[in-house]
DNA sequence: AAAACTTATGCAAGCATTTGCAATTAAAAC
DNA sequence: GTTTTAATTGCAAATGCTTGCATAAGTTTT
């Protein structure tokens, strides 16, 4: 709980305004536990402050992406799914089958990094990536 | 031009009909020369046959990529792209900032390929790939 | 502290895509 | 060759997300 406050000072630090609006969608990023959707987010924000907007979620979502504070990963099923940068970067393996999910250290797309960098001079954003396919017991 | 017989074979040995629609939209996806948009199948599918709808083309779309005929790639820009599987499987770099791509070997995945089957037992559909990040000259 | 400027929000409309349902079309069974 | 059954389509509505624009709130200048 309450770790946001890493967040809020960056915002704050890069002069953009701490809005209640922010402050809520911030700390609903920051204390969750998982890969958090914008609907979920929207959900807990509208619970204490109801007259706030998607759009400002979306549009919140958006500045932190761009600031790079949250990372936005589409683990399929129709939503965008946010996770704050500083909890970690790792990636998924999704089954295509029956939605499992496995978690995949960094490292293991770090040579493909460096590869794409050496042989193409192509940065690659390799942080928090979805990888389709099937699982062992999905492919029998 | 007219390489779109054996997406219809393909389509007529499995029992499916081959509706008029089908068959407009098999061909603008394999007369096309480059990674075609849904919007851009509709406009070629209206031109020749004005009363059809483009739940029609997502539908036949998806019913493409269940079959392995086509693969589906988001390059950005808001809408996901379409490529016939067997005109070759490639993958691409996406540059976020000037929105250029270029184009990779699909050769080299396959390392990774290998490397998530043998350590996580995973199969991983890498067969048309988008990464994402800044190139050469975006990276200054 | 009022005026001028900038930033952020709410609202409504838009976009790409999906889905439920009823109507149409084709294939299978008789 | 009807009747029954199944596949396919069109339509309209819904979903997730984005955008334009007018209003509101906060900053800066004077």
């Amino acid at each position: 709980m309450r770790q946001d406050g890493d967040l809020i000072s960056r915002l704050s630090e890069q002069g953009y305004r701490l809005t209640p609006q922010r402050m809520l969608v911030l700390s609903a990023i920051a204390n969750s536990d998982h890969h958090i959707s914008a609907e979920e987010i929207y959900a807990q924000v509208v619970a204490k402050y109801p007259y706030v907007n998607i759009s400002t979620v979306y549009r919140t979502l958006d500045l932190l992406k761009r600031l790079d504070l949250v990372t936005e990963t589409d683990l399929g099923g129709g939503r965008v799914r946010y996770h704050p940068v500083d909890k970690g970067h790792h990636h998924h393996l999704v089954c295509q089958e029956c939605g499992a999910i496995i978690d995949l250290d960094e490292s293991v797309l770090s040579s493909l990094q460096s590869h794409l960098l050496r042989e193409y001079k192509f940065s690659a954003d390799l942080r928090h990536l979805a990888i389709f396919g099937r699982c062992t017991n999905c492919n029998q």
